[in-house]
DNA sequence: TCAACGATTCAACGTATATTGAAGTGTTGA
DNA sequence: TCAACACTTCAATATACGTTGAATCGTTGA
């Protein structure tokens, strides 16, 4: 994970629309949906839709599979906690005793090992 | 944590400099630095640096506490740890058991609760 | 008291983003 | 074969965002 692979996801995230197709896609697990399903789910006219999955799915947050002629996405989940490691791993520092100050931090919040995300070619 | 707290979020980490910035206090911890201090590590000139810690601030990533003349900046960290478990919350509808067929995600990498973040009156 | 300083606010510009309807691409099933 | 379907791409518009210099506010120290 670095800037230029971070800075899309929150692109991706700071739309209310895109928010609410990446939450959507998390609840559904491995199923995923298609195209029609979520913009029904969300009320959302085709055009405008696609707009907004192209965009989660460039940034990676998304995974498309055609079948057919329906096209069915999934969230990417791994990638966003990747992205909260590259937000926090240097912490203080390397110093998370340091953070006793903080509310709770990172000190009593470390994260396991990443593994790596799926990246399409 | 709910969607008029997250947005903000996304939307503040969704540009460069705002970015920068908040890694930049992560690594700093409980210390901080105040405005200057950052605009000279990241070479950015004071007006648009002010422009961006008042969006990260109004986020609620950033606390602010005045020094005299100067105004020390810190990283809200717990937030972020908020957030994601906010993104995660309702992985695979609850049945984590479904994420086998994903990469790895909510199955094995479960967070513990969360406290509260600092919320500014 | 008041000039120097740190930081923010204001006004203005250029650029990027969100949304929509019309048109296009590929797939299906009769 | 071809019309219906699912979805995407294109073109156009309205809006929001990022950056900058000038002006302003509050604090400090002589």
């Amino acid at each position: 994970m670095d800037k230029s692979r971070a800075l899309p996801v929150f692109e991706s995230l700071s739309s209310g629309v895109r928010l609410d197709v990446y939450r959507l896609l998390v609840k559904r697990g491995p199923e995923g949906l298609v195209a029609g399903e979520i913009g029904a789910a969300l009320d959302v006219p085709p055009t405008n839709l696609s707009f907004h999955l192209k965009a989660l799915t460039q940034a990676q947050l998304l995974t498309v599979e055609q079948e057919g002629r329906y096209q069915r996405y999934r969230a990417n989940i791994p990638l966003m906690l990747d992205l909260i490691a590259y937000l926090t791993e240097e912490c203080c520092s390397g110093h998370p005793e340091q953070c006793a100050g903080l509310p709770t931090a990172c000190s009593d919040r470390v994260l396991p090992p990443i593994s790596p995300s799926p990246v399409k070619p």
